[in-house]
DNA sequence: CTGTATCCCTTTAGATACTG
DNA sequence: CAGTATCTAAAGGGATACAG
């Protein structure tokens, strides 16, 4: 959500300014199984370029959400990981993905449950 | 998310591509409490231009999110509130902002407990 | 392999004025 | 009040080439 906090004490808008970028829900769900190398994550989204997705994990790295391990081999290996913080929002990435199942399976009032 | 769909088969893409507009999840939790009129909801959003505002309401409701009521006064009234379909959201906008909330206050690790 | 650096076009969004 | 229209500035994002 960048520039101007309207209500910064508001806590989507907090949640928000962490995951409302255009790509990051998809990458921390594509994390959120396992640790992915750069390449990999490219793989799994291939819409991205390498630009717009190297940025994205530069602002998740900032945001303290992932962890990124270099690797000293030749060629070179990065691989990226959720970070405890970053876990934290694994029911959330979980319950996006629940929600359209649940909606397209039952009467659109009911309370969706969250996977365990 | 708009033009490329990756895997448009992916629940968590195409809860995105319903709430991933930059405003979408803040206008939803405004009116995740009451139906409200246009302007109430500029109020509670100040830093969202008009324009950028209609846009986005115009977008919500032909997503079936939203519903839009005119009604035939002067000065002109217009509410909008959520579809069934967009209650069906209720949960998953409590869960955004509680996530914040319990990160704050818990290890990070901790499982976070939906609101009722 | 994992990026960075440019270039350049597209999209977004703010400001302002105007309408029914 | 609830928008629409227009213009413009800024940000976003693709393609390509290059680097460590």
């Amino acid at each position: 959500m960048g520039n101007n906090l309207y209500h910064a004490d508001c806590p989507a808008i907090e949640t928000l300014a962490l995951i409302g970028g255009r790509w990051k829900v998809i990458i921390l769900h594509v994390l959120s199984k396992h640790a992915r190398r750069f390449g990999e994550i490219n793989v799994r989204i291939p819409s991205i370029s390498r630009k717009v997705l190297t940025e994205q994990l530069r602002e998740l790295e900032a945001d303290g959400l992932i962890n990124r391990k270099q690797y000293k081999e030749h060629p070179q290996k990065v691989e990226y990981a959720l970070t405890d913080f970053g876990k934290s929002l694994c029911p959330l990435l979980a319950y996006i993905s629940a929600w359209k199942k649940n909606v397209e399976g039952n009467s659109s009032q009911d309370i969706i449950q969250l996977p365990d």
